[in-house]
RNA sequence: CGGGGAGUAGCGCAGGCCGGUAGCGCACUUGGUUUGGGACCAAGGGGUCGCAGGUUCGAAUCCUGUCUCCCCGACCA
């Protein structure tokens, strides 16, 4: 954990994993390409879909659950409508063990249990929920259906990486039914607002709102927004993605309804999701060598004080003198945890907080009662200040906020520092190369263009920015005219 | 699926070429001294060396097979 975070440094991936294992978010299972969510990095999920679910119930959406297994058969209605979903699933084709004949001990799968029709563990839900809302909707007055919701879904991913690409991963997604396209639309964009607002707010990272150009589009999707993230190594990171699916799932599963002058019609569409991903994006947006740096709002424990003491009779002095201050942290809605521990030195203690990225550490002795003070470290900084214990609960209250507005601005500068506009073909490679980050460029618009320069450069166009002014210009591969510059990166 | 690497104590690793009673560091237990940035001393506990065969008087080590994991690609709704 000594290891400088540089763009394309090439072990940054172990360096990555290596954060991640020891400051005890999470660890590779021993099951193919699966991760086991421990109790701190599920705190950490459990704070995350707290806050979403908030801003979901506000703008009018509520939580249902549908099943794991999908038969074949829906995905071969979905298929017809678009084709080109990938196909790396997990398939369930029998329902019985038995013990192996042959060899004692053993279990073999049972060859008279086999399915009749082999069902998918789902990658994503759309089939399954649409095959559903057939049987919601009849009439105008059925609409809007506004569901989300919160589950495990398994791709059978080729290479995996904790958090950012495993086998299973938990996620939440919404899928919604409307009457009108205009409906549909404003759903699809707001949200992709309330994402941007929860990641830019709550993670303090900072997003570019965008659309994905058709290669990059969801599949069975009409336009697909996103916001994009920047990474410490230059790398971007889909943080989160809202479709406008027209009328096509309602297409491929017969979705009809009434309107108000009794003409049939099939329903508008979205889907929207964000996933355990963002917990990556946090880890690699703000952490540093001394490991995870959480924004106070996203922080499972926000404050940890660890007493100096010598001897029992210390230790109760400074315990007396800190209880009221934990009192009125918890007031002020604070969470904060008493480290009075005897099986670490203070030493210890203050690297394992760091390595776990807690925001505020106030360490407390014998000199300080003295003094009536206490050390306060901040997390983003690492500044150590003595402070008064008069109000230090209300100091430190206001020094969370300051942490979490500090962390988002100096993320918005690292992005700012590495977004650049390239005008012609060397400048795009060279910034790819030797700098990372965005590069602003214009591009032809065509699917081959589009393909040729990731072939050749290995960036995509992560998005076409929604604030992305009109400008003329020739395509940096092609010279082909072009009317606005699109966001390319390298990207996870 | 291609190319590389690795499976030996809870974790991290050495030993392997050259077969001969299973090692080191951290962690853990007990006792003592410590405690303001990852303490020290002493005594302990813990492993059928990934799995299955084979060679041998004897295998962590040699041979054959097999499984798993990690990294780089391909893949990634």
């Amino acid at each position: 954990m000594s290891k400088v975070i540089t763009p394309q440094e090439q072990d940054y991936s172990q360096w990555y994993n290596d954060l991640i294992i020891k400051s005890g978010l999470a660890d590779y299972s021993a099951v193919r390409g699966c991760m086991v969510i421990k109790p701190y990095g599920y705190a950490l999920w459990e704070n995350m879909r707290d806050e979403l679910d908030r801003k979901f119930k506000a703008t009018g959406h509520v939580n249902a659950y549908f099943p794991l297994f999908v038969p074949k058969s829906l995905f071969e209605a979905e298929e017809k409508n678009a084709e080109g979903f990938a196909k790396e699933c997990a398939v369930v084709t029998h329902y019985r063990l038995v013990a192996d004949p042959d060899n004692k001990g053993k279990l073999i799968v049972d060859p008279e249990a086999k399915l009749e029709e082999e069902l998918i563990v789902r990658p994503t839900s759309e089939a399954i929920i649409w095959n559903t809302y057939k049987n919601w909707i009849q009439s105008y007055r059925d609409l809007p259906i506004l569901v989300n919701q919160w589950a495990n879904v398994v791709r059978w991913e080729m290479r995996t990486r904790l958090f950012l690409r495993t086998a299973e991963f938990l996620w939440q997604e919404g899928h919604t039914a409307h009457a009108t396209s205009q409906e549909a639309m404003a759903e699809a964009r707001l949200m992709l607002d309330v994402y941007a607002d929860f990641v830019e707010n709550f993670m303090a990272l900072p997003v570019v709102k965008g659309v994905k150009t058709e290669n990059e589009r969801f599949a069975g999707a009409v336009d697909t927004f996103c916001i994009e993230a920047l990474m410490q190594d230059g790398k971007a990171l889909q943080a989160g993605t809202s479709h406008f699916l027209g009328q096509n799932f309602a297409k491929a599963f017969d979705v009809k309804f009434s309107d108000q002058s009794n003409k049939l019609d099939y329903v508008w569409a979205t889907s929207w999701g964000v996933s355990t991903r963002l917990i990556g994006a946090l880890v690699m947006a703000h952490s540093d060598n001394s490991g995870l740096v959480l924004p106070p709002k996203i922080a499972p424990l926000q404050v940890v004080i660890v007493p100096i003491y010598k001897g029992d009779e210390q230790l109760g002095m400074i315990t007396e003198k800190v209880q009221p201050i934990i009192n009125e942290l918890k007031a002020l809605g604070i969470s904060v945890k008493y480290d009075s521990s005897d099986n670490a030195r203070p030493g210890w203690k203050f690297a394992e907080y760091e390595l776990q990225g807690v925001p505020v550490r106030m360490a407390i002795g014998a000199r300080d009662i003295g003094n009536n003070v206490a050390e306060i470290a901040r997390r983003d900084t690492k500044e150590k200040m003595s402070i008064s214990l008069e109000g230090i609960a209300f100091y430190i209250k206001e020094l969370l906020d300051e942490i979490q507005l500090n962390l988002f601005e100096k993320a918005k500068s690292y992005r700012a520092d590495h977004t650049y506009n390239a005008d012609t073909w060397d400048e795009f490679i060279s910034l790819l190369d030797e700098k990372g980050g965005f590069v602003s460029a214009h591009w032809d618009g065509t699917n081959e263009t589009e393909e040729k320069i990731k072939d050749l450069s290995k960036a995509t166009i992560r998005c076409i920015p929604f604030d992305a002014p009109d400008e003329s210009g020739k395509c940096i591969l092609t010279g082909n005219p072009s009317s606005k510059r699109v966001l390319f990166a390298r990207a996870y």
